[in-house]
DNA sequence: GTACTTTAT
DNA sequence: GGATAAAGTAC
């Protein structure tokens, strides 16, 4: 041990944890500062090949690309070994395979409504279709949900009394991070577990010194399933060891994983492979490695040998631009040998923020956050030409149908309901360099397929007038910067929902966009039910004395903004006023005799995270910059708009009837 | 706010 | 490469 050891260090010389309470405790609110905290990346595998063989109820080991057009854009595993990847063409993937099954996308079709099908002609359509993915944006949110209820399923199997009155709304945030992708951060989920396994890491009055070292858990709790693929560990490391907390972690998460997976697999015949480690950088880095159908844990003491193995420009946001630079500027893409610089000679060549986030990210620092996220915050629908278009005729075809389809994917969102709706339309356009126009939606109007298009060609009369329009090669239509419905069913749900859930329905504008919670995707009837059941099932203590003033203006950093509300908001009616009362003399609040016990607890817990907020506040003063690094774009010049004053009609143009 | 860039699947 | 999506910068 070392000469940093407490002086009050049992002399019984029993080993202790690398980790402390307070970092085992930051888990409960899926705080970044902590080490042990667990982070899940899982990827469908070549997701849009799945899909169609789900559809089509193809067999596993039966080859199958789909196809654009003459491109393939995704390939199953079973055409792999007969060398198809994508970007081989379709001529060629059928000499490569002739057995191979090429299904081509869903289309629109022009005069056809907004309702795309599969066509056995459309690769021969280019012309008059227009690629719809709204087949593998249904599997994407059935998969979703069942990914949630098997963690919803997690957290209500590890819920006794007592852990629950410690951890009340917290679960596992979940991020789409694309059609196939999500990240998961489990360290709430985890802590339960953990809280269960465990009783003697409670949180527990008596704890005076939560910086010490906790005791090492015991030495057998550790049983890697056979299905894991373990990173090796690094140099210094060896398996016999004893465990530690990180590796007890690391092992609930690839249970919990293994769980969602398989419930993935059971309910909707899909794979996918996934990564789990300490963070989302090489969770994300782990799922690639062991592919279809694996998952890979990158235990801490694994990270350096993982990492030391690549190639920088692998690493999240390092595969364009600014990775080219870096390897221009320091004469390598090994990750091993960039270790080598240090820190100020990383910040000779590249801007502070940039290389202080890089000397971390290469050595497995990300603070980056699980945001739980699962809607889209923009919609597109686009067609590139070839040959191009050449008027504003044929462009309006094409409008008609990105009206179509944006309109029907709005609908799926709940624009009927009033539940979400887009504020701005952007038209994008193409000739040589890209241009775009957008507009504000007016929130007077309702939405429908007819009010998009008339945007659009408001759009497109500007995008006209502003410059050369042909030959034009791309032309987009999308919509964007949602809020959320104050529709009638909307108020009351605002009403009934607590904390950070309110604060994301009612505060859809604030600066950092308040975003939608982890339940987005379940209809909101469901939605009030259960939070209605809970809300009387258990009365929540009284308001939060901790709490004051945390808001608005304190939230100045992530850990704050974002840590999980489990504050619950009094009642508006008191549950009653018969039972005995217990005046509890923190808050002075008045509370029934029966409920004291869990407002104690809850007054610890609460103890607790406002030092571990104080804690993480402190932590990032010292640690400066966590976030990705800034865009170092320079402005590409003199690509003006034309002088022309916006906000008016174009000569001879008509002001829409809605305006 | 609007237009544009970068990064990604 | 085509169709999407998200986040960030410049003005």
């Amino acid at each position: 041990m070392s000469s940093a050891d407490p002086p009050n260090a049992s002399p019984d010389a029993v080993k202790r944890s690398r980790y402390t309470l307070r970092q085992l405790h930051l888990l409960r609110q899926g705080s970044t500062a902590t080490p042990l905290r667990a982070i899940a990346h899982i990827d469908l595998d070549a997701f849009y090949a799945q899909c169609e063989m789900v559809r089509l109820g193809i067999p596993r080991d039966t080859p199958l690309a789909v196809r654009q057009w003459d491109s393939l854009i995704a390939v199953n595993y079973a055409a792999r070994p007969f060398g198809i990847t994508r970007m081989l063409n379709a001529v060629d993937a059928r000499k490569a395979c002739p057995n191979i099954v090429l299904q081509h996308v869903a289309t629109f079709r022009e005069g056809e409504g907004g309702r795309w099908a599969y066509r056995d002609d459309s690769f021969r359509s280019i012309k008059t279709d227009k690629v719809s993915l709204d087949p593998y944006r249904a599997e994407s949110r059935k998969i979703l949900k069942t990914m949630k209820e098997e963690l919803d399923r997690w957290t209500t199997e590890y819920t006794d009394d007592e852990i629950h009155s410690l951890t009340q709304g917290i679960s596992a945030g979940l991020e789409k991070a694309s059609i196939d992708e999500v990240f998961i951060d489990l360290s709430p989920l985890i802590y339960r577990v953990l809280l269960q396994r465990y009783p003697e890491i409670r949180p527990n009055p008596h704890d005076e010194d939560r910086d010490a070292e906790l005791p090492q858990p015991p030495t057998t709790a550790v049983q890697w399933d056979s299905e894991d693929c373990l990173i090796g560990l690094d140099r210094e490391e060896r398996e016999e060891d004893d465990p530690d907390w990180d590796d007890i972690v690391m092992q609930i998460a690839a249970d919990i994983v293994r769980s969602v997976r398989m419930a993935v697999w059971e309910k909707l015949h899909y794979t996918c492979s996934a990564g789990i480690a300490r963070n989302k950088m090489l969770s994300k880095l782990g799922s690639a490695c062991n592919k279809p159908d694996k998952q890979t844990v990158v235990r801490n003491r694994a990270i350096q040998i993982f990492l030391g193995g690549y190639k920088f420009t692998q690493i999240r946001m390092l595969g364009g631009k600014l990775g080219d630079q870096i390897t221009a500027d320091f004469g390598t893409e090994k990750v091993s040998d960039l270790l080598k610089f240090s820190l100020d000679q990383l910040r000779a060549k590249l801007d502070d923020h940039t290389a202080t986030w890089l000397y971390g990210v290469i050595r497995g620092e990300d603070r980056s956050e699980v945001s739980p996220r699962t809607q889209m915050k923009s919609m597109l629908s686009a067609k590139s030409f070839r040959p191009s278009i050449n008027s504003a005729g044929q462009a309006e075809k094409w409008l008609r149908i990105f009206a179509a389809d944006i309109y029907g994917r709005l609908v799926e969102d709940g624009v009927l309901e009033n539940r979400r709706r887009p504020r701005v339309i952007t038209l994008h356009h193409r000739v040589v360099q890209s241009r775009s126009r957008q507009i504000p939606i007016p929130g007077s109007n309702t939405i429908d397929e007819n009010l998009l298009f008339e945007l659009a060609k408001t759009l497109l009369r500007q995008v006209i007038a502003d410059g050369q329009a042909w030959p034009c090669a791309n032309l987009s239509l999308s919509v964007g910067s949602f809020e959320d419905g104050v529709g009638k069913n909307r108020a009351i749900e605002g009403f009934l929902l607590r904390g950070d859930r309110a604060k994301s329905v009612t505060q859809s504008t604030s600066v950092r966009e308040a975003d939608s919670t982890a339940n987005d995707h379940i209809p909101p009837e469901k939605k009030r039910k259960v939070d209605i059941k809970r809300f009387f099932a258990h009365p929540p203590p009284p308001g939060d004395p901790t709490s004051i003033g945390h808001d608005s203006a304190q939230h100045t950093d992530q850990e704050v903004s974002n840590a999980p509300s489990d504050e619950p908001e009094a009642p508006a009616l008191a549950p009653a006023d018969v039972l005995p009362q217990y005046n509890c003399d923190r808050c002075s609040k008045s509370i029934p005799e029966y409920e004291k016990e869990e407002h104690d607890d809850w007054h610890f817990a609460k103890d607790l995270e406002t030092q571990d907020r104080q804690e993480a506040r402190n932590a990032q003063q010292q640690n400066q910059q966590q976030t990705p690094p800034a865009n170092t774009s320079r402005r590409s010049g003199s690509r003006g708009r034309g002088g022309r004053s916006r906000g008016k009609p174009e000569k001879g143009q008509m002001r829409l009837a809605f305006e």
